[in-house]
RNA sequence: GCACCCGUAGCUCAGUGGAUAGAGCAGCCGCCUUCUAAGCGGUCGGUCCCAGGUUCGAAUCCUGGCGGGUGCACCA
């Protein structure tokens, strides 16, 4: 919603309530035509944009709706709407296209009023707390992880932009079957770190021999395994986890990504999280702890008046050998997120490329650290492969229990497909994976070939391979829907043209071109650039004017809707209506859109609004973790 | 078997009940005597899986099919 979409819904919903009035007046030669009981004011007006081979900028389709409620031919209904509407401030004029009511925005009010909307939302107050990542430590992450590190990033920042305070957690399964067959396999098989390659590819590389030497020696490995499962949980082999996890981090920092906490399983363990959220399941009637049965002996919840439907409804919680189940520790964790559990210790893990801390647990940490409170989530959002929707969907029934039954529980669960390698279904313990480190070296080194072809004499080259190379990788991660399968392919997803990162960079590189050249006549300070002259703009400007109005929407909405991809789409829109601008070329054939040989007056409009298509198409990409250099 | 997700151009995908369904890639034809051609314009290409229904209006909502993916452990 626009200014403007408010200010032309005002004007129409005042010209329906006097047409009513008319035909009211009229009153006994048309009895039962619904003016009479016509709710004016809650009257749904949609305002929507006019397709570009139809007159107008913004149209309503409202006296569709009109004509049904009065029973009377819609074109009429838009015709005389048209004549009884007074116009909002901005708009030049109002005209029935058939059953349509459209609108000419007037070019310099326009203009002016979206140059100076600002690009993020106002600070709402609200906590969001996302978790994403979340690999487990033993092994390097790969292309699969590499989407939901994405996805996650870019909604940590969707979230910010938006004015929501956000905490990232990464959580770290250090208690797992899959730490501790890597850690294992280190003295099973003798080894001992080389140091010529990244600690978590070395030691993965190990996990997957061990997998297979479990064809023949499987008794002696699965003692060796469940050994090291205890001391993970004793919290004896903490450090040797720290290990791989900085060596992850690494890649992540790579990748411009950082978090604000590290949660480690065993520390919500022993922060009580498990035991507690247990206590609060088993005062409820749906908890039970059956004596015979296939469940004799466990603690069970039964679920089925929450989730109708299931074959079987009971889900373990505590298995008979008094062992809790990874989904018991979740929902002890994920009543910690949204503040009914306190307890956890703190201290600084390291320090981030961009200076800021990155904190995680610790049983020897302080309660409270640097003045500052994790978790209490006014929203929880959980970044997590599509194929863990059940259990995601039992740790919320748990809280929805725990809640009452109309309470909204504050829990999202951002559901991703999963990536495939040129059509394989990967597979860390077979080896079938791709790493993120190799995908990132590829793509930078590709980058680099073409920034050195095209544009050699840049001595940032560096720097904007890397922006642009990482660039590319992130967008293909990111301008699909979250439910859609990604088939990993080098060409498609290190592609520099067409739908990509690189082509919105590019338009924001143009637009940056302009502006220096445009510093020595005049800088973009919105409606107050000197020299500018408004209402020397026209049809073309208003055009691109348009596009830049959708973006607070579009933040909104892939905010509200954990949507990601809304923000890519919108940023190729936008940068194809700017490059379609920057091209234009008038009925003459010559190009009537230049910025720098425009008249003075024209000129500074112009620059005001390059600089505002720049700053947009910064802002978007920023939002999706993705760099826009000036030049490229 | 039950549940969830997907089905739109040759391929990969956008598309908030609204105007003649849009991009990219691939194919074909054009545009650099200068604000970046990583670009722009044009052209070719559609039973929006099928059948009903709701609606003034359906790719979009509902029901039933068909096809594909995933999930339904005292694993995580």
């Amino acid at each position: 919603m626009t200014p403007v979409d408010v200010a032309l819904q005002d004007a129409l919903r005042s010209a329906i309530r006097r047409y009513v009035g008319t035909l009211a007046d009229a009153g006994g030669a048309a009895p039962g035509r619904g003016h009479d009981t016509l709710d004016v004011d809650s009257l749904d007006i949609p305002v929507q944009s006019v397709p570009d081979d139809k007159p107008g900028d913004y149209g309503s389709p409202v006296a569709f709706s009109l004509a049904r409620l009065l029973r009377q031919n819609p074109a009429e209904i838009a015709r005389a709407l048209a004549a009884l509407v007074d116009l909002p401030v901005g708009v030049a004029r109002i005209a029935a296209v058939g059953p349509y009511l459209n609108v000419d925005l007037d070019p310099a009010t326009f203009v002016c009023e979206v140059i100076d909307a600002p690009l993020a939302g106002s600070a709402t107050g609200r906590k969001i707390v996302i978790e994403h990542t979340s690999v487990n430590p033993n092994k390097e992450a790969h292309v699969g992880h590499l989407r939901n590190i994405v996805l996650g990033d870019a909604l940590a920042r969707i979230e910010r932009a938006s004015g929501n305070e956000v905490e990232v957690q990464n959580y770290i399964d250090d208690t797992g079957r899959q730490a501790a067959e890597s850690l294992f396999a280190t003295t099973y098989f003798d080894e001992r770190d080389p140091g010529e390659q990244k600690y978590d590819h070395w030691l993965g590389a190990l996990y997957v021999r061990l997998g297979r030497a479990k064809e023949s020696d499987a008794e002696a490995i699965e003692a060796g395994v469940t050994g090291v499962m205890h001391a993970l949980e004793r919290g004896e082999l903490r450090s040797e986890v720290e290990r791989i996890v900085r060596a992850q981090l690494a890649t992540y920092g790579a990748l411009g990504v950082e978090y604000d906490l590290l949660v480690w399983e065993s520390d919500v363990v022993a922060a009580g999280f498990l035991d507690r959220g247990l206590e609060v399941l088993e005062a409820l009637p749906s908890i039970r702890r059956p004596t015979e049965g296939k469940f004799a002996g466990a603690l069970v919840m039964d679920v089925s008046a929450f989730l109708p439907g299931l074959e079987e409804p009971l889900v373990v919680l505590v298995r008979s050998d008094g062992n809790a189940m990874y989904v018991a520790k979740d929902i002890g964790y994920h009543l910690w997120k949204i503040g009914r559990l306190e307890g956890l210790r703190y201290r600084p893990f390291a320090t981030q490329p961009s200076g800021a801390t990155l904190w995680t647990s610790a049983p020897e940490g302080e309660a409270t650290v640097d003045g500052r409170s994790f978790a209490h989530g006014d929203q929880a959002v959980n970044v997590i492969d599509a194929r863990q929707s059940h259990p995601q969907t039992i740790v919320r029934t748990a809280l929805q229990m725990t809640s009452g039954e109309r309470a909204v529980v504050p829990l999202h669960h951002l559901a991703y497909e999963v990536v495939t390698l040129e059509g394989q279904a990967m597979s860390g313990r077979k080896g079938i994976t791709l790493a993120i480190d190799t995908v990132i070296d590829e793509a930078v080194r590709r980058a680099r070939a073409v920034v050195a072809e095209k544009n050699a004499d840049l001595s940032a080259i560096d720097d904007i391979a890397r922006a642009v190379g990482l660039g590319a990788l992130r967008f293909a991660m990111l301008k699909s829907e979250a439910r859609r399968v990604i088939d990993f392919r080098w060409e498609q997803a290190l592609s520099l043209a067409g739908d990509s990162a690189p082509y919105v960079q590019y338009a924001h590189a143009r637009a940056s071109s302009i502006l220096r050249a445009a510093a020595e006549v005049a800088v973009p300070a919105g409606s107050r650039t000197t020299g500018a002259d408004w209402t020397t703009l026209g049809p073309l400007e208003v055009r691109l004017a348009r596009e830049i109005a959708r973006w607070p929407g579009v933040l909104a909405a892939a905010a509200e809707d954990d949507a990601p991809h809304v923000v890519a789409q919108y940023a190729l829109d936008l940068a194809t209506i700017w490059n379609g601008y920057y091209n234009h070329r008038g009925a003459d054939g010559r190009p009537d859109t230049s910025v720098m040989r425009a008249e003075s007056g024209l000129r500074e409009a112009r620059i005001a609004l390059v600089g505002k298509v720049r700053d947009t198409l910064a802002f978007a990409l920023a939002t999706l973790g993705i760099e826009a250099p000036e030049q490229m």
